[in-house]
DNA sequence: GAGATACGCAACCATCTGATTGCGTATTTG
DNA sequence: CAAATACGCAATCAGATGGTTGCGTATCTC
């Protein structure tokens, strides 16, 4: 809807960027350094992954004197969720299913 | 997990494709040419949106005569709300809320 | 205070991506 | 059959994207 889906799909469509993600949901606040030790990418890469998924709302910074922590925020999540769904939803009351089995009986055969 | 949710979080994640999905999920089969017609970007775009949506497995398309018509196919959805909630579950499980309730009392105030 | 550590900013780059146009082919329709 | 319609394939293109390296600055640590 607002975007705010828009953002975090955007956020979360690259794999780099998920799993740095993931491992800031699984261990605690971590520093682009950190994380960048254990992935294969260079320090600058995995910062700005960090602040893309901070405008997507998924992460949050605090500085802590020479460094930065980042920790997770999923709130975010339950929009992108909540929008998935409602589609979902939405094709299960348009008809949907019945469309689809009844496409899937090409030649109709009297009962059974 | 897969990789699975990974393309249907690159499917959804451009806002063009998303329309896409979601004219194709609410009016029942369409073709790349009808949808071109109720959005500003040209039929070939469509077909290629179109295409990587059917990659994602959210969209299937059938031969009719000289035209494809394609309807939607929301299963593959499951898979990334499932990848999606089972961060947040993470989250909550690993302290979170708690760590984070923590730390939004930097000066500790006593009582009320 | 000096060196090491952690960043942020910026310049640069190769590649991916969303979109367009042009064209040839198959299926309708008059 | 001929014109129109619906596609698919391919070439092209500008701009976004994921990454890197270099460098200056702030903060620790000896």
């Amino acid at each position: 809807m607002t975007d705010a889906v828009g953002r975090v799909l955007t956020a979360l469509a690259d794999p780099t960027r998920r799993t740095v993600f993931e491992r800031v949901v699984a261990h605690g606040p971590l520093t682009a350094t950190a994380l960048a030790g254990e992935l294969p990418v260079s320090r600058q890469a995995i910062a700005k992954h960090l602040e893309l998924l901070g405008d997507a709302g998924l992460v949050s910074s605090t500085k802590v004197g020479r460094e930065t922590r980042w920790s997770a925020t999923p709130r975010p999540l339950e929009d992108a969720t909540s929008w998935m769904t409602s589609i979902g939803d939405a094709w299960d009351r348009r008809l949907g299913r019945l469309a689809e089995r009844a496409a899937d009986r090409p030649t109709r055969r009297r009962r059974s």
